[in-house]
DNA sequence: TTCGCGCTTCTTTTT
DNA sequence: GAAGCGCGAA
């Protein structure tokens, strides 16, 4: 989005700008100048109509465009005589961080059962308390494995979407002790976060100005809802979109969100028609893929006709497009201009290897979040569960965990953690000793010092905080002592300590930046990470970086570059095989989405032999909907272009192959050595007699027991001979 | 408890 | 076009 040269705002955009209705919609095409006109609506209300900042509330979906829009604002008016200060600023954001600030700032989650220290949970989460509810009240659900969505359909469907509940079937129960579960144990969804804050801002007397939506087309049901919540009898709306550019609808957003509103709300409906962006020629092809041939003009010149290729498979043209692209790099032109589009995350492998192989730098586009990374993954846990001992859930994680916990069962982990949580509201403020019985002597191990230190971190961690924010890491890693946990036996001993360090000394810096008490912000700091993601973590595509980006069509909605490739026109991947003509639609607003990334270079190819099942060799049929004179290539033959070199491609082909089994194997490999090392280990138990060792590990080992059967110790207590 | 039959899903992903 | 599941039959 780089418009800001354009100062002067075209007709249209004027229009949308000063509009003076209660309600307006914006149907903002593709590299219209969408962001362009909602600041320069932000700023007209600011500077002309004399609408405080604090007064709007400007919501976006992700929390890249939210920073986009605070950014451009703040610089808009840095050189003014007030420039915005962030506090000015509570109401911009996403629909979930404004809901989050509205439920810690402004609301009264009291009346929902909440406390205001309340923490935001990860969709996994809500689904592991699910599972232990569903085992500790010995509920019957059926289909287990889709629990996920069928729980999404209870708890949003309301009433209507009770279709298919048979008769032994306790969901709806289920969804009523999550809810009141979540409650227990002051935990919100992402969800959740939508939910409680439009029942409470029903309720509220005070109401915005201004709301103003950005990719309005994206919203779910829960949104729209928090729209209206917001909605006061003086409220305006502005809300800019593009109903061409609706490629999620199959994870919720909502049916025709344009008519809805526009009917709801009496709203005027504007559009911005006029492409800055692409190409003449691209712009004409793209235009086909539009349902309805709405208006949609550019402004450039014809450019470049559409180069449409054919490879024999993604070997060839990996190797084709690496060379390629070294060779626009050669004559100048950055690789941070260049893109690759494919339709599945699968597709970016052979490319990845044969890129890697010829030198040519890429970023691809995945989600990494701290669950990726395990040990980060535990060390959250641990931190929740000592900052909220109620939250057994990540305390039974933390003393589980084979790697950094104490390996212990669940069932172990969690009796343990009961016990430990009621010596300690006995014994008020100092935490459990968990001396006591026999059981737990026997488990008072790792197991029990860390339990310790997790239950006692509330009241002890003021004897480590003197220091000051600078060591932080340096005292949470004492405080637990965590060098122990993370193993220095371990291969990734320096590098899991390194990712703890990191992550603390972000923990450190995020403290110490809010100016918030330790432990509160230690709070804060993990509901915004769940929120946020954490940036040093997150691979994120930085399109400062000089490297080629790869990625998915849906990744790269609100992108541009100025050479696009996208791969794999053919039946069963562009367009991926559908059953219904909702979905087919959408495959085709994806691959226009994709189409229209391009500035000035687009090339498109087919696979003779896809290699994949269920893909269908030849040219898909999204190619015969661009029009010849817009094209130009139409293809190599397929004998041809596979002849050439293919001796070297074949081997090639083979090497790459090896090498990706390799990566995938070691898991098992190194299972497999260990069962076998150990199948023939004969011990003896005082209790259970002789026996002979299944599996073994650092912690824990599994022993069949000649006339007892299977059972399973941790290692350091249990007291087995070897025979 | 195990077998076969019919049915659904698989992919795309932000917060 | 395969894999996973529920369900009824044995």
């Amino acid at each position: 989005m780089t418009i800001s040269k354009i100062k002067e705002l075209n007709e249209y955009q004027k229009a949308a700008v000063q509009n003076e209705s209660r309600a307006c919609l914006v149907n903002a095409n593709v590299g219209s100048g969408k962001t362009t006109v909602l600041i320069e609506k932000i700023l007209h209300l600011h500077n002309k109509k004399n609408i405080r900042l604090q007064d709007m509330v400007v919501l976006t979906f992700t929390n890249k465009a939210a920073d986009e829009i605070r950014e451009r604002l703040k610089g808009e008016t840095a050189e003014s005589s007030e420039p915005v200060g962030s506090d000015e600023l509570w109401g911009f954001g996403t629909f979930h961080s404004v809901a989050l600030r509205l439920l810690k700032e402004k609301l009264s989650v009291e009346e929902l059962g909440y406390t205001k220290d309340f923490f935001v949970i990860e969709p996994d989460e809500e689904l592991e308390i699910a599972e232990s509810l569903i085992s500790e009240n010995k509920l019957k659900i059926k289909y287990k494995n889709r629990l996920k969505k069928r729980l999404e359909e209870e708890m949003s469907g309301s009433s209507q979407g009770r279709r298919k509940t048979g008769p032994q079937d306790d969901l709806s129960e289920l969804a009523g002790l999550l809810r009141e579960e979540k409650r227990r144990q002051d935990k919100m969804t992402f969800q959740d976060l939508l939910a409680n804050a439009c029942a409470l801002l029903r309720k509220e007397r005070r109401k915005p100005a201004w709301i103003i939506v950005d990719e309005v087309q994206d919203c779910d049901e829960w949104q729209l809802e928090m729209i209206d919540c917001l909605m006061g009898e003086k409220t305006c709306l502005f809300a800019v979109g593009d109903p061409n550019q609706v490629i999620y609808s199959w994870r919720g957003s909502a049916f025709q969100v344009f008519y809805t509103l526009k009917t709801k709300y009496q709203a005027d409906e504007l559009s911005l028609p006029v492409n800055y962006r692409s190409g003449g020629i691209i712009l004409e092809a793209a235009r086909r893929f539009l349902q309805s041939s709405q208006e949609l003009t550019g402004v450039r010149e014809a450019g470049e006709k559409i180069a449409v290729r054919n490879h024999y498979d993604p070997f060839q043209e990996a190797d084709y497009l690496s060379d390629k692209i070294a060779e626009l790099n050669s004559r100048g032109i950055p690789y941070s201009d260049i893109a690759v589009f494919y339709r599945l995350q699968s597709q970016s492998g052979i490319l990845e290897d044969m890129m890697a192989r010829k030198g040519i730098p890429y970023e691809v586009s995945l989600k990494k979040t701290i669950k990726d990374i395990p040990v980060l993954n535990w060390l959250v846990k641990l931190l929740r569960f000592s900052l909220n001992p109620r939250d057994v859930q990540a305390g039974v994680c933390v003393l589980c965990d084979r790697d950094y916990g104490a390996g212990i069962t669940v069932k172990e982990a969690d009796r343990y953690i009961r016990a430990g949580l009621e010596e300690a509201a006995d014994q008020g403020l100092d935490g459990p000793v968990l001396a006591g019985t026999g059981e737990e002597r026997k488990l008072s191990g790792k197991a029990g010092i860390l339990l310790k230190a997790m239950l006692g971190f509330r009241n002890r961690w003021k004897e480590y905080s003197k220091a000051g924010p600078e060591d932080f890491a340096d005292r949470v890693m004492e405080y637990f002592d965590l060098d122990t946990y993370l193993r220095p036996s371990f291969a990734s001993f320096a590098a899991d300590r390194e990712s703890v360090r990191e992550l603390l000394k972000i923990t450190g810096d995020y403290i110490c930046e809010e100016g918030a008490e330790e432990l509160a912000g230690m709070g804060e700091f993990l509901n915004s990470s769940a929120l946020y993601g954490i940036n040093i973590l997150k691979k994120e595509i930085h399109s400062e970086t000089d490297s080629v980006k790869l990625m998915t069509l849906h990744a790269s909605k609100g992108l541009e570059f100025s050479y696009v490739f996208i791969i794999g026109v053919n039946y069963g991947l562009i367009p991926l095989r559908t059953k219904s003509f909702e979905e087919e639609e959408e495959e085709r607003r994806l691959f226009f989405v994709g189409m229209t990334r391009a500035k000035d270079h687009l090339e498109i190819s087919w696979y003779t032999s896809p290699g994949q099942p269920n893909v269908m060799p030849g040219p898909g049929r999204y190619l015969n909907m661009i029009p010849a004179h817009l094209k130009e290539g139409g293809g190599i033959g397929p004998g041809q272009a596979a002849a050439s070199g293919e001796v070297r491609l074949q081997e090639l082909k083979r090497e790459i192959l090896k090498n990706r089994e390799k990566k995938e194997e070691p898991n098992i490999k190194e299972e497999s050595s260990k069962e076998e090392s150990s199948s023939t280990k004969r011990v003896s138990h005082k209790k259970y007699g002789p026996g002979t060792v299944e599996k073994e590990d650092d912690t824990m080992i599994t022993v069949l027991f000649d006339d007892y059967g299977r059972k399973e110790f941790m290692k350091m207590f249990s007291e087995l001979e070897s025979i």
